[in-house]
DNA sequence: GACCAGGGTAACT
DNA sequence: AGTTACCATGGT
């Protein structure tokens, strides 16, 4: 892959394990609007990003407008995980079982996002019982009334997501207002305690995952599948597997004669995958998920 | 109108 | 320790 900057944008060329579409509608992420057909406008790391990529085999190339190189190694290389091989991933993958190579292969622009701890928290406490337009919509609407606004180009504006300071000083009146329905006083309390420092961000990283995902779940309205998702996503924890109803259902018909519990799932699927059980877990979701697979 | 959505909690056996 | 009703809200 070549990267250099082009009047005021950065080019990406050659660029392999990349696609924009596949790694912000794989459900991992809530916090963009597509512009076009593989263009996006991205909400991250306190900025925007706008992405655009064209897949043609003679130009195989990502445009990331209005950002320069020093940028790029500061900021964008973190969170879009570039520092790992993901053919090395996906090799490594279907030699624990080669039944993932429809799922690996459809969806194989597939990166996980290194995003913001607390953006994390926050969006999958609000994902709970929820489709992911609607956790979206919320998402937008938090950063819209809550957030600080950014030029979007086109005369638009997009809204970061709230930091605590901001969010911390909504009552659960507010939230509840903002149509976050019996989630509120959960993110009451995930925003108090991380405001807190009861929560810290750190401390999480330094732990092992179980006790992380054990202290992650003291907060009011964080479970198993939520602070699973916040280690995947938020604290880039790539060997966990989150189980929601579409893995249960998912992994249910790869692997199992009918109903199973969600925990055992989980370690079946962390022992099988290991390291790579967050990446495992991406495909199989995005790929299931699309293709209606055990419904 | 019933049923479900990238679930979690409290109140039951 | 393992089940079950209920929780707001929006979409089909």
């Amino acid at each position: 892959m070549k990267i250099y900057e082009q009047s005021g944008n950065l080019i990406l060329e050659g660029i392999e394990n990349f696609d924009i579409e596949d790694i912000l509608e794989c459900g991992q992420c809530f916090h963009f609007v597509k512009k076009a057909d593989h263009e996006y406008i991205i909400c991250a790391k306190g900025r925007l990003l706008h992405v655009s990529q064209s897949n043609k085999p003679d130009v195989k190339q990502v445009i990331f407008y209005n950002t320069c190189l020093d940028e790029y190694y500061r900021v964008w290389s973190d969170y879009f995980d570039m520092d790992t091989d993901y053919a090395a991933v996906k090799r490594s993958i279907l030699d624990i079982d080669q039944r993932l190579s429809t799922a690996v292969e459809k969806k194989s622009g597939i990166r996980i996002l290194r995003q913001d701890f607390f953006e994390t928290l926050i969006s999958f406490i609000i994902s709970q019982n929820k489709q992911i337009p609607h956790i979206k919509q919320l998402v937008a609407a938090l950063s819209r009334r809550y957030g600080t606004g950014c030029d979007a180009g086109d005369g638009d504006t997009m809204y970061l997501f709230p930091t605590v300071e901001q969010l911390n000083a909504v009552t659960v009146e507010e939230l509840r207002a903002c149509r976050v329905g019996f989630r509120a006083p959960y993110i009451r309390d995930a925003v108090s305690r991380v405001y807190n420092g009861e929560i810290n961000e750190e401390e999480l990283r330094s732990m092992q995952a179980g006790e992380a995902r054990a202290k992650l779940m003291t907060i009011y309205g964080v479970g198993e599948k939520v602070a699973n998702c916040v280690l995947l996503f938020g604290l880039g924890r790539m060997d966990v597997f989150p189980v929601d109803v579409w893995m249960k259902r998912i992994m249910e018909y790869m692997y199992f004669d009918g109903e199973m519990k969600k925990n055992y799932i989980e370690s079946f699927a962390c022992k099988k995958f290991g390291q790579y059980a967050g990446y495992a877990q991406q495909y199989l979701f995005y790929y299931g998920r699309e293709n209606g697979i055990g419904k």
